[in-house]
DNA sequence: CTGACTGCAAACGTTTTGCACGGTA
DNA sequence: TACCGTGCAAAACGTTTGCAGTCAG
């Protein structure tokens, strides 16, 4: 738990109960929605509030503390920022799997049947060329 | 137009006026929120509704003629179905660029200037390899 | 002609906000 | 102690639903 005093501390952030909560429960699951993250919470704090779990999910991802994973039909799902990887969504089962790999790679899992690919979303954030001049 | 009549068509859905204005308008912009969608349609036909929007993306979404592009930090954006490609997203004037490419010509965008890369978002939509047995 | 589709208005669930109180540094 | 963070309740917002009327095939 000391690991994450030093994260938000380190990002301007104070160590409160409830962010500590909010970020074990996050890397216990590995991607969670907001309702999942407020049910498991109620719990165990059963007095932290819904509106706290907003606020910090909006300024922890601020912070570059967690990132968002928008999902095709669903709600956005949210993780501890790590560094790039791929999500491999099971339409099945809705299971999020991270997996890192070089973009090369990609192609051999496409060929391989360990995950059946039905389609892919490929969304790059950054700035175009107009916006740099 | 007589396209989306025959994509609507052969889709199994009945080519309405107000889905063929929804199909237009988001081939026009290429990528399209719900509400930009419903500002745009409210000044040539003041009478279509919102509501006829959401049922409309979503079924032709089920149906494969339009698909949802979620985005980090707001909104899904929503398109005409199309081949596979990339979404590069502006952080600086919002634009939405599509390209087609390889994801080996990932890794020379990187190190090209064209486009400066922020954060990726990859997800793979399929089945695990538990839910194949 | 019939089932699919539309428009309206109400209902619903989710997210945000304001404010008084409490806790971290 | 000062300020950031929390909890509560209300408000705002986006989306869905039910139903009566309409239209495409």
């Amino acid at each position: 738990m000391n690991n994450y005093v030093e994260i938000l501390k380190s990002s301007g952030l104070k160590a409160t109960l409830q962010r500590l909560t909010i970020l074990e429960l996050i890397d216990r699951d590995g991607h969670i929605k907001i309702d999942e993250l407020y049910k498991k919470m109620n719990t165990t704090h059963p007095t932290l509030s819904l509106a706290t779990i907003y606020k910090n999910i909006l300024t922890m991802i601020d912070k570059s503390v967690v990132s968002e994973v928008p999902i095709m039909g669903d709600k956005s799902y949210f993780e501890l920022k790590k560094r790039d990887h791929i999500h491999l969504i099971c339409e099945s089962c809705n299971s999020i799997e991270d997996r890192v790999m070089s973009s090369i790679d990609m192609e051999l899992l496409k060929q391989s049947n360990q995950f059946i690919l039905s389609h892919s979303q490929v969304n790059l954030y950054g700035t175009c060329s107009k916006c740099q001049s």
